[in-house]
DNA sequence: CCGAGCTTGTGAAATTCTTCACAAGTCCTC
DNA sequence: GAGGACTTGTGAAGAATTTCACAAGCTCGG
């Protein structure tokens, strides 16, 4: 049955892989899908995708499969994708105005509603349509407008420091690029993108071939 | 003893952070560090430290800890990173362009060799001292090359083709930013990096707050 | 409405990963 | 040079995750 259980955060990742699948499979016309063939795209296997959303309750049809529609709906309310997700985003550099402009977040409910960065020269341009604030209003700001996610691209020297000040506006979640662990209250969560970790990964699977478990 | 045994790819992440912190230790004078000063630092702990250690040898010294500079040269020489890795990225648009100037990558001995696309409007321009290059060019260049390692930052409509392309290139591994899963045969290694994919966790955890097993 | 063919949901087994706990070194002081 | 304080390296225990395997349920053709 559903559950409000601790889930695995790698079945979390997952269900999120598997929406992706089914929202191409919808836009392709399929209107059912046995775990196999999901599990074929995700690059899992079908007893991980039943077991993973058996977690949740059971949305399939034995015999038949899933209706690709139904599970699409099922796996945004789980994953809470029904609503709008207030974003700031914090460091007008490269890679945050990328981010600001990366089309996979709006499409997913996302609203950037500001960036911030401390650069005077910075302040007041325009990226993506947001206008880069001024870092020293972050707390204003956000007690106006309670944002639920920071988006942190900045330099891994100041990370934590920022980091700080983050926790210090009231917001409880932040999603960080900077390479840096972050060390924050319990009650904050944190998820890390650590690219320069991701390509060492990659270096060591080469020097090694052949001797490391894999994941797509 | 050192094992070229199948290592954990989440023991592979850690020590990259492990480097990371030792890295940091070492800029700040610090000669000698126990196992669990490294835990606190890259978030996990002592026991995790050493086990993950014990899979390549004995670094440390009881009663003492672990020599800095000596255990950063160890994990360099584990990661693959002594070395130059010649790298292409694939896809010139706001996240490509983010990623070829991205300090954390050429200061770990990552060189960017060329930056490809097939806008003809962005071949030929310069994007952080390397020039766009044609798509159509991938598969000559890197015979002329042979880069280790391919950075995929092109719209998920596209990846798998251009993938297929890379990997008919001869290139064996690839850092996948496209927000979906790659069909590549086994001998191909690939690390995906999925942002939105993190953000829709990060709303998990808002909405289940206190039942999701949490990681920094 | 029956039987063959699929496919789910799920306990139980197997595997993988993390934590525990402690013997065995090392260092330092007296 | 003996004792106390530390800290590693590692088997073994424990926890978490994945895979197996199968009963139960649905569909469809005749």
């Amino acid at each position: 049955m559903h559950a409000d259980k601790p889930i695995a955060e790698s079945t979390v990742r997952r269900l999120s892989l598997y929406l992706r699948v089914l929202e191409h499979a919808m836009e392709r016309g399929i209107r059912t899908i046995s775990s196999e063939e999901l599990a074929d795209e995700g690059g899992t296997t079908s007893a991980q995708v039943r077991k993973d959303l058996s977690f949740f309750g059971s949305f399939g049809t034995r015999g038949r499969g899933y209706h690709v529609a139904e599970l699409v709906s099922e796996l945004q309310r789980i994953l809470g994708l029904g609503r709008e997700w207030r974003v700031y985003i914090i460091g007008a550099g490269k890679i945050g105005a990328a981010l600001a402009s990366y089309h996979g977040f709006v499409q997913r409910g996302f609203t950037v509603l500001g960036i911030y960065d401390n650069d005077p020269r910075l302040v007041g341009t325009i990226v993506d349509g947001v206008t880069v604030r001024d870092f020293a209003t972050l707390a204003d700001d956000a007690r106006r407008e309670s944002p639920e996610i920071v988006v942190l691209a900045v330099p891994g020297e100041v990370a934590q420091a920022v980091a700080e000040r983050v926790v210090a506006a009231g917001i409880h979640a932040i999603l960080n690029f900077a390479p840096v662990p972050l060390h924050v209250p319990a009650h904050i969560t944190v998820r890390s993108v650590n690219m320069a970790l991701e390509l060492e990964g990659l270096a060591y699977a080469i020097v090694h071939r052949d001797s490391v478990t894999p994941a797509a």
